[in-house]
DNA sequence: CGGACAAATGGAAGCGCTTGCGGGAGGAGA
DNA sequence: TCTCCTCCCGCAAGCGCTTCCATTTGTCCG
């Protein structure tokens, strides 16, 4: 145990360790300690003049409720927590700084959780170390079965989802499908026929590409799909696969910026341009695409992390907000995407 | 107030709905509560084969103590706060996965403080300090002044800076001047003689840039030196402005390999190219740097997180490691540096 | 003006855990 | 073999707060 650092009470500005305790409150106000406490936290059926007085006796007492004993008797804890599988993503941490002012303003602490891979997952969810811990979960657009889901309803808290969806819960996220659309739905207009995908296991922006192209009358060619591992590296990988084509897309879809970018930094090492030589278009608007000139669907991320923080709220109110909130996106036009080089058909 | 989850205790696999409590485990392992409690916290005068058994007990029985009791009680919460200005920026998120991870090994949780702006900071130390709420304060290059300093001093609890060095504190980091001087050495050695800074407010690594000049017998140009904004948007700013100086640099050290990617998109849109016409090293190794050929010097963000955890670990022992610890740049070469346009004088 | 009710308050039982204290057992020394 | 000392372990007392329940006081209406 750390010793409390001893010496110096003296006024230099520190407060010195609040000792009140509701009993103190309580006798100064000349109430029993029930009284006190339902005084203090606006509890109906106490009369106005004894609350006034108490309240003054608080202050001057300086009290400060303490949290654990409050929540022990209470049965809350004041917590929350986020269940994220990569808080250095870009995406993650935008997400987890939304959610984290929202909960801030709400007096409620934010505990962290990684769960990236299966493993660590697996862990999570056989160890269930929110146990007693939180009163709400928060899943960062983290998949979880059904066997999981049956776990955290065990914790007997509440759940709520940002950045995707997940099916019995409150959720917050973009509709990937639209996002899809905009972005492939630009190409089109632009005049390519030959759009390549890069895409992630499992993913609805996928979907979108396939029916863009149905729409403006193209087949679409899974030759012209590359299903790659999340990140720059895996898109960069994915570009090469793709122009190692007979006949190479003229234009990319990404499912995100990082994965754009990588397929950008192929390009410029096999010597293309973009977007002259080929086309690319992501999607986040994530910090860097505005440095790489990027064109992208720009998703606002922090707003989820903030609603998601606010369903929380409501959680915890007791209402049970049964919505799938979906937020709009945004084409961002700049420097990567321009009509093919053979100009527009037709 | 959510109500427990009822029903269903059956062979579901589910973890039966009402918590264990203490009494449970001391009950299922044939011992006093007392005694479960001291073999769980490691105490000694527990018999190994008892504290075996309880610790079984607990383990069959999903047992997880409530910090709450434990903290009421006069224990340990068991948690650890995280102090960083800004989660969604890539080395923070970095740092944070490390610490995260060897937090969670020692079984400790990780609450998330964002301490961004001054008032944020304010808030933080005004409010923490009620009760104490954890064991550990983790400051993540965060900026803490000697009121605060006391503040944290008065509440018993270890403190721990990572990303940085901070007084008082055992501390992991880089060596900032060496970092630097890897980056303009290089520079020097590639036959640059005007070289760029964009740098940030109270940033060691200018100095080095000053001394690495010196060394080469380079009297530094003040009109070479850019103080900008952190973050991408910085860096461009910064690096049009010295564009429009009358004697350009042929080569620009950034603080950050963010900074660095602004200036190469500024670069870029100019016209310029890089390295060709202009080199841009920058620091951290970020991983869009390797994605837009950047060179840099790399520094070892998610291992300075873990060793920051365990210094946490170390101090939650009682030990005092005083220590300030300084983890080993390395430059690493892609294509953004290459000998000034007219050849290396030499 | 009395009875029925509602409002205001106090008493007391915990919430789940830690820890000082004391007792029982077993081993060592005489 | 007996005494003394360790070593383990159980008992019980809280930590500071919330809340159920009972009690008292005040209010409203017939």
């Amino acid at each position: 145990m750390l010793p409390p650092v001893t010496g110096d009470t003296g006024e230099t500005g520190v407060a010195p360790p609040s000792l009140a305790t509701l009993d103190d409150v309580a006798r100064r106000a000349g109430v029993s300690p029930a009284t006190a406490s339902r005084a203090l936290s606006d509890h109906p059926h106490v009369a106005a003049t004894t609350r006034a007085r108490v309240r003054e006796a608080a202050a001057a007492l300086d009290y400060v409720a303490s949290p654990e004993a409050s929540r022990l008797a209470g049965g809350r804890t004041g917590r929350v927590a986020a269940l994220v599988p990569h808080p250095a993503r870009w995406f993650f941490g935008e997400l987890l700084e939304g959610l984290e002012g929202e909960l801030r303003a709400a007096d409620l602490d934010l505990l962290l959780f990684r769960v990236g891979g299966p493993e660590e997952r697996a862990d999570f969810f056989r160890r269930l170390p929110a146990r007693r811990k939180v009163d709400a979960v928060v899943v960062l657009a983290a998949p979880v079965d059904v066997a999981e889901q049956a776990r955290l309803a065990s914790l007997g808290v509440a759940v709520v989802v940002a950045g995707g969806r997940l099916a019995p819960y409150p959720s917050v996220g973009i509709d990937d499908h639209v996002a899809g659309r905009q972005a492939v739905d630009h190409l089109v207009h632009l005049g390519h026929r030959r759009i390549g995908l890069l895409t992630t296991a499992d993913d609805a922006r996928a979907g979108a590409w396939r029916a863009a192209l149905a729409d403006a009358g193209i087949a679409p060619d899974d030759e012209l799909v590359a299903t790659v591992a999340p990140g720059g590296e895996g898109g960069a990988d994915g570009m090469a696969r793709l122009l190692g084509l007979r006949h190479p897309p003229t234009a990319v879809f990404a499912h995100d910026d990082e994965t754009a970018l990588g397929a950008v930094r192929t390009l410029r090492r096999a010597g293309l341009r973009v977007p002259e030589d080929l086309s690319v278009i992501g999607v986040d608007d994530h910090p860097l695409a505005a440095l790489a000139d990027l064109t992208t669907v720009a998703q606002p991320v922090r707003t989820q992390g903030r609603r998601a923080g606010q369903l929380v709220l409501a959680a915890l109110h007791g209402e049970h907000p049964d919505t799938a909130e979906l937020l709009p996106t945004r084409l961002v036009l700049r420097g990567s995407t321009s009509p093919p080089a053979g100009g527009a058909p037709r």
